[in-house]
DNA sequence: CAGCAATGAGACATCAGTGTCTCATGTGGG
DNA sequence: CCCACATGAGACACTGATGTCTCATTGCTG
């Protein structure tokens, strides 16, 4: 059976494929299917071969951004302990798929109106949910809505990978930079 | 002298198709010339004899997006009183521009590496130097870098008005959202 | 060694968006 | 009234990216 053999260097190949994608259009976003193809190291027709087009693969690139993401909320155990320290280790797991993250950010910014994947739907529930359990254990204040925390949590991952990226801050301070900025205003202050 | 008369509906025109352009690419960062033209009433001729091509249009919205920022960080006076409700300030000044800037904020990853507009760097400037002073006056919180709250602040205006584009919030909460996020994490908190 | 599968290289048609042009129309000013 | 000018509509060529194809080469399997 040959057949296996080569299908598993595909899946090999398509992972790592995915992954130089993934790289490349984080840092510019318009890139090629060549210019793809090339930082994968072969060639856009092999590349076809593993995605019917451009559209497949940014798709593919969408179920590994919400495949990771997934994986991080599950490693950070959002239920457990403190919801402040949830976001933390949520923050922390997230971490090596900002990048990816920051480009489907924007990128999900031409799927308007269309099937939007329930995938980051399922995802928006999960995090909102654990700020709504802040707030309802008394950890984070009343005022921000679960739905606005999430999207600032968006927004400032991916201002931090942006930043990060061009040099702007240090990647080390990456999980400290949001966690401390987002939850000191998610955190409750107590009166002054 | 027919021309004073001609220019001048020119230049109205201009600003108009320019802020039919912003509101439009706002919502569709990928729209085509055409689009853009119709968003504006006029013909594809037409805003080719305001802009000389796509390109130029991009680089006339960027000139607007730093017009109106540079407007807001004067009517916000930064300098006056305590750093935080400069801050409040210049988000309220600053609503308005939100949508084009976050058009804007991604557009600009494109421009890597080449000129890069120094009216941004001097608007980073300024906004680093508001925080650098609250942090020179106690207000906020030493451990997060001026240059990474001055990301922040674009990542929360970008993540907001994509937000209340897509009706994820609510747009009267626009600036109480954004400042309450933002001042909490980075105002030092009085020791609990 | 023989054969098969995957690949790389390149040719090719296609398509969308763009930039440029012309011409007819209409409108306002002299 | 006539003219100048801006506009709208459309034709046109050009470009870049894409999707598809063929063919020679490589490398592994049996």
């Amino acid at each position: 059976m040959s057949h296996v053999g080569y299908y598993c260097l595909m899946a090999l190949d398509r992972d790592h494929v995915l992954r130089s994608a993934a790289a490349l259009l984080t840092r510019k976003s318009t890139a090629t299917m060549d210019e793809v193809a090339k930082a994968a190291g072969i060639s856009r027709a092999t590349l076809h071969r593993h995605f019917a087009g451009r559209d497949a693969l940014v798709r593919a690139l969408e179920a590994l951004g919400i495949e990771e993401c997934e994986a991080a909320l599950d490693a950070a155990r959002l239920d457990e302990g403190p919801a402040a320290d949830a976001v933390h280790r949520l923050v922390r797991e997230i971490e090596p798929a900002a990048g990816l993250l920051a480009f489907l950010y924007t990128e999900n910014q031409l799927f308007e109106g269309e099937g939007q994947n329930q995938g980051w739907t399922r995802i928006d529930d999960r995090i909102a949910a654990l700020f709504r359990r802040g707030q309802q254990s008394g950890e984070f204040r009343i005022d921000l809505t679960p739905a606005w925390l999430t999207e600032a949590l968006y927004g400032l991952l991916a201002s931090a990978a942006w930043a990060v990226s061009e040099g702007r801050v240090a990647r080390m301070d990456f999980t400290h930079m949001i966690v401390e900025l987002l939850l000191g205003g998610a955190r409750r202050r107590e009166e002054s």
